[in-house]
DNA sequence: ACACGTAGAGAACTGGT
DNA sequence: ACCAGCACTCTACGTGT
């Protein structure tokens, strides 16, 4: 998880250079470079010193987990709630009652706009029932934005659409600009020009997933053999080569890919299973097959393999009549 | 049932003004 | 900022094998 959501925090957005320096006992990620801190408030993963059972003597840490949901990533001690108080008595409550005022007033500016902000990611992440990891990296995307000042001057609503947005690309979450513009409320045109702003200004690279990465489980669920597997990623290397794969779904890449590889290893699978299985349309599939077929020079091969898924068939309907 | 083709519409992006 | 144009994908058909 970790790893996973500070992934693209690692190379400086002022000047380029991925070489960092981590102090830990700041909690900082700096450029060695430029001295940009990129990364604050970071807490430290090392072993805890503290031992809370006298018979465990593996070291714990304790608490909930990190999160970027909550504007302190749920480190902070936050004064109680009434209810919490009931038991003290009255110069007790009055004091804690002081205590939750001041807490209130010492509050930055950036921690107000990050828990105005990160409630409204995980209200549109709610609505738009996205997964807990999409809605995480997106209060990533929003505070590190925060942090580097770039929310000002903007409305913290269309920046949070904005990080939901990058955050469903990044994870390959299928969400429409329409959907997130219904459920949080802002235009189309913002979403895109935050969205755009924030990934430049962080140096986040939203780049199209390679359809290669799609071939182990599509080909699994179509139970193919590791043979036609093998021929659907040569046929994707190849169609990269050619420049084929640029601008278009790596979902439909994959499945054409697939289709080709089955008719030419005489794995014939119809084209409606597999897009079935790939979320793309048989029309998709035929128009990128064509495509490919036409400038990878597959036809050949494809007339053998059904020539070959013939005979096997034919034989098997032998075997099963004697 | 499956493959193939086409039309029209929508979504996302790009570039010009 | 706005708009037109473009490439891509989709739905919804019809037709042929």
């Amino acid at each position: 998880m970790i790893s996973t959501i500070n992934r693209h925090a690692r190379v400086c957005p002022e000047c380029g250079n991925p070489k960092v320096s981590h102090n830990k006992e700041k909690g900082e990620i700096i450029c060695i470079d430029c001295g940009l801190v990129l990364e604050e408030k970071m807490v430290d993963f090392d072993k805890e010193w503290r031992e809370f059972d006298s018979n465990d003597t593996s070291q714990r840490r304790s608490g909930a987990p990190m999160t970027y949901t909550q504007e302190d990533r749920g480190l902070g001690t936050q004064v109680g709630v009434k209810s919490d108080l009931s038991k003290f008595d009255r110069r007790t409550k009055q004091k804690f009652y002081r205590f939750r005022k001041w807490q209130s007033r010492v509050a930055s500016g950036l921690e107000h706009n990050l828990r105005e902000a990160l409630a409204e990611i995980k209200r549109i992440s709610s609505n738009l029932n996205l997964p807990k990891v999409v809605e995480e990296e997106a209060a990533r995307i929003y505070t590190l934005a925060a942090q580097r000042g770039l929310v000002r001057g903007r409305s913290l609503e269309e920046v949070a659409a904005g990080a939901i947005y990058i955050s469903c690309k990044i994870n390959e979450i299928p969400k429409t600009l329409n959907e997130i513009s219904d459920v949080s409320g802002i235009i189309k045109n913002e979403i895109i020009k935050n969205s755009k702003f924030v990934a430049r200004e962080l140096n986040l690279k939203v780049l199209p997933i390679n359809p290669v990465n799609y071939i182990n489980k599509f080909a699994s669920y179509l139970e193919l053999s590791p043979k036609t597997q093998t021929k659907a990623v040569q046929i994707i290397h190849k169609a990269q080569k050619e420049g084929m794969t640029s601008g278009k779904s790596p979902r439909g890449i994959a499945a054409s890919s697939l289709y080709a590889a089955c008719l030419i290893c005489g794995e014939k699978k119809t084209q409606s299973k597999i897009a079935e299985i790939t979320g793309v349309t048989e029309v998709t599939i035929r128009n990128s097959f064509k495509e490919m077929a036409d400038k990878l020079k597959l036809r050949k091969e494809v007339e053998k393999g059904s020539k070959i898924f013939k005979q096997t068939k034919e034989t098997k309907k032998k075997a099963v009549t004697a």
